[in-house]
DNA sequence: ATTAGCACTCAATAAAAGAGAGTGCTAACA
DNA sequence: TGTTAGCACTCTCTTTTATTGAGTGCTAAT
């Protein structure tokens, strides 16, 4: 439905107050905040036409209104200007990655982290499994008596390792052998190609060996296996405290569960439909644990594989800002991918 | 000072109730509910008294009491019998260990999700640093063209790597040498002894790895850096949710703010004194951000090195239980060292 | 030394009163 | 016909007052 321009004026009104302050927006207010050119008033009567088409609400008849979640919805589809980060913050998020470019893992997490502290919701980065990524090599390196390290690389800079039990008998150079072995065997397979009827080369080595290389076979199937699923990074999950929304203690409690564990969190993030931002508003959530909260999330691409970035707040949440930090993170990411 | 039968009696009997129910404890509950042998009235004399000797307080004069700091303390030096780990406890956390022993991070952070789970307070563990462990072996691993990936490996079975930049003339045989040089040059060395001065082999040898050498120690150092102080692992801090004195919001945020960040905690926890699992009690604590907080921590060795384990609750803490268990996790780590 | 009895205290809860923000409606106005 | 001033009305929020009840401290009897 369009509404005419003055109604957007009264609907931002409403959502922009409502917002910052967390309570319902009288129509004086709206009149004196955004200096319109009309009265109180009129504002009351337009009020009330908004209310009947679903956009805003009364929490009580002598209070203001509030946005109704179809009013968000409506503000974010046809009215929402993005607010993408400035340059500081861009360079900012650079600047972090830069430093920590060597760290895979750690850029990851400054990246919640940044995105977290510019929205002040919390963040979430969803990183695809790594099973499709290429075998780069593996090595066998003793370390004791008995014991020895394995290290799996993947093409994407994946870096695995385990100690592993190998016999007494066996000489570092038998691992070297074996690390030779394993990396003609599967240079460029897919991880989840990985099996041990590749290697009928078993056959010609020794016993011991063979011992070994059963071991190394199982302690990858291990280490991808545990790979094998999306990681989720959470950060700034503190920040709801901040949201007067939450100020009932079990609903705290329910929310910030959900936000520090992530498991819980990944069976809640909605799938990120195009290659736009997509926000999900309070019910318009599957999920029965974040009817009340809303997802702003992009997928980003890395490998061919398909990652997410997002946050997670309150309903009443800053939606351009939001919408706007999340497109440009995404973008960085993006980026930043395809240097590596 | 030394407390009569009867008086250690009735302050058990309000400590126990108090940290079970969070609420003042009145003379008819502490008759009714341990079953003494006297009547109310004399119960509220005994109490008069302690309160006078500082082991009780009252909110206000109508309510019942409350052990103050100092009636905690007695009870901790004078009658606590520490409730160690029950067998099933006790299995239950060994084959979490054996089921991830082959990941040490992953031992670690289940340690302290056992010992949070058992208590039901947040748990932290320091890790030490590993700046004076030896280093073990070094390995550059060409991963595509014109990086590698730099290993090291602790005699405690750290590993530690980094993506570097190399010359693009560089091939792996070269890294192979270069690491065969680091190794010899550094077995069995202190990881804060290794610096360039012990490698005037470099001279021997051709620019390009010159090069690179040098690269590698500069990643060293920053490994070494990275991992040169201890590492705080903490877990179950939103236990605190549950506890009544924290329904206070502003508390509760910073509270949280102090537990979910490692570097806050760290400044604040403090130092165990003997081998004993070592408790503070609200105001003893020094730092101002755990005043109304307990600590209960004790120091484990591990390879020369001071650790630390313990949680921090409420000053009205189960401290038997706490101490128990921190107690028997410990000596679960330290067998853990002994047989790796 | 212990205990029953009783007046007293004080937080917590409930009920009542008052204040204020904001509305909807009516009537006047451009 | 759309807009606006005026005003009675509604409903929450805050403040005030009353009520309740658990628990104490003191006194006097055992």
């Amino acid at each position: 439905m369009m509404l005419d321009e003055r109604k957007k004026n009264i609907l931002e009104s409403v959502i922009k107050d409502y917002v910052e302050t967390a309570e319902p927006v009288g129509s004086r207010a709206v009149v004196k905040k955004h200096k319109l050119k009309i009265s109180a008033a009129t504002v009351r009567n337009e009020m009330a036409d908004l209310e009947e088409m679903g956009y805003l609400e009364q929490p009580h008849t002598s209070a203001g209104r509030i946005p109704s979640e179809s009013g968000f919805r409506y503000y974010v589809d046809c009215m929402m200007e993005k607010e993408r980060l400035c340059n500081e913050e861009i360079d900012l998020l650079y600047t972090i990655i830069q430093d920590n470019i060597q760290e895979w893992d750690k850029v990851i997490h400054h990246i919640g982290n940044f995105l977290s502290g510019v929205t002040n919701y919390a963040s979430f980065i969803v990183v695809p499994s790594v099973k499709s990524s290429d075998f780069k090599f593996l090595q066998v390196i003793p370390i004791e008596q008995g014991k020895a390290l394995l290290i799996l690389v993947t093409d994407i800079g994946i870096i695995m390792h385990r100690k592993i039990d190998i016999p007494e008998s066996i000489v570092p150079e038998d691992l070297y052998i074996i690390g030779k072995l394993f990396n003609q065997a599967f240079q460029g397979k897919k991880l989840e190609q990985i099996n041990r009827t590749d290697l009928q080369l078993i056959r010609d080595n020794l016993k011991k060996r063979r011992q070994v290389i059963d071991t190394a076979l199982d302690t990858i199937d291990g280490l991808v296996g545990n790979y094998d699923e999306e990681q989720v990074i959470i950060s700034g999950a503190l920040n709801i405290l901040n949201q007067p929304e939450f100020k009932d203690l079990d609903k705290l409690k329910r929310i910030l569960t959900l936000l520090e564990e992530d498991v819980l969190l990944k069976n809640v993030i909605p799938e990120p439909e195009g290659h736009e931002v997509d926000i999900t508003i309070g019910k318009e959530n599957i999920a029965e644990d974040i009817k009340e909260m809303s997802v702003v999330i992009a997928g980003y691409k890395s490998f061919g594989e398909m990652g997410k970035i997002g946050v997670i707040g309150p309903v009443r949440m800053e939606y351009w800002k939001a919408a706007g930090s999340v497109e440009s993170v995404r973008s960085i990411i993006e980026d930043l991918f395809k240097l590596r």
